[in-house]
DNA sequence: GGCGGTTGACGGATTAATCAGCCGGGCGCA
DNA sequence: TGCGCCCGGCTGATTAATCCGTCAACCGCC
């Protein structure tokens, strides 16, 4: 019975995850964890033979919980997923123990070829690759301008204001948004910034 | 030098419960955590003389992080903090070792008050009392409907597709979204959601 | 040097949301 | 029995958001 574990604290990020190891040929299980402290949790009572699992979280961050993870089960084999802001936490978690890391930009068939390496090789150590997150099932890529779109959206301000905050014509910020919500796939704004607390974009 | 800990994943719960307590006489400075982890990385290095704690939190529990602190600092006082629903949390965490809780429905005078006991009476122990929402500085006391409506709004349905959804018109999905605004202080359907992830209403 | 992505901007059409006030029924609580 | 609150519904007026296409300038990269 081979298993895998999904770990992100982003509830879509992670049915996309959990969705795209499933398609791994040999994979049959694939379970998940929304942090660090329900990983070690489900370890306790339920090993998989691989865990996918996001540097960034609230809570026990994932170098600590490879850590945990390590010292509980030295032969645990762990793959980070990050995205490019925190290679500080890669490498970290790279020192820890984990096996290697995907970077969030990566397509779906490098992440299925990782997985697949690294259950058919126990020994398997480090392979840097990238995972093109408009194929892992939805496309948070925002732009800087787009983000600040949104968050002047979660702020309450309208159009109007978002561009006399912003040094913007109203019409621009109307595009930005536009823009946003195709790449969100948002049916509104509200939807929009729903989506953005839910990939973890706005806070 | 007098010190309080607060700890709610709700951002703008542990806000308004930081401004609550902050009023104590006696206390001179207040902390704050999102989480049960970083309640336990806090304590050590950083000891308050009292920790106000919400039951329900993602990845450590309320409970499960009673135990820890108490295992690490058997002196360590501990008031639960908790909403209607769990009555549950609430009497494990008291077995646990936490001194009292308080009732999220309880008033503001009865916050500070049951600070100031457990503040002066090192070992006080149990005084159930409640919070009133509305006086710890937001309101976000949403009935059932409403909180419907939210999410409706929240998955980027229009105000007709959630009447049809909920079997109303869409007139009363209207008003059923006026005064969810008003009672969140929200200035339009995105800054409804945004409050609502904000305030844990909705995920 | 050209390609792609980002940014900023405009115009016009259409639709949906928002605000305000009001009403009747039902349910629980004092 | 009344009071307050939640619910469901309706109307009319006003404003803002959304969608469409298009265009020019800039920047990094191969």
């Amino acid at each position: 019975m081979t298993s895998v574990l999904v770990c992100d604290d982003s509830p879509l990020a992670r049915e996309a995850l959990r969705r795209a190891v499933a398609t791994v040929p040999g994979v049959e299980r694939v379970t998940t964890a929304a942090n660090g402290e329900e990983v070690l949790r489900r370890w306790g009572a339920d090993r998989s033979d691989l865990i996918l699992m996001d540097v960034r979280m609230p809570g026990l961050g994932g170098v600590e919980t490879v850590r945990r993870l390590l010292s509980a089960d030295p032969g645990a084999r762990i793959i980070m997923l990050t995205v490019a802001e925190d290679l500080d936490g890669v490498a970290l978690a790279v020192a820890a123990g984990a096996r290697g890391y995907l970077h969030k930009d990566a397509s779906r068939a490098e992440l299925r070829a990782t997985v697949t390496q690294a259950l058919a090789d126990p020994t398997w150590r480090l392979a840097p690759r990238r995972l093109r997150s408009a194929e892992m099932g939805a496309a948070p890529t925002l732009t800087a301008r787009e983000i600040q779109v949104l968050e002047g959206m979660s702020h309450g301000r309208s159009n109007a204001e978002i561009g006399r905050e912003l040094f913007l014509s109203e019409d621009t910020v109307k595009t930005h948004a536009r823009r946003l919500f195709k790449k969100l796939g948002a049916s509104d704004r509200a939807h929009a910034v729903a989506l953005g607390f839910r990939w973890g974009l706005v806070r």
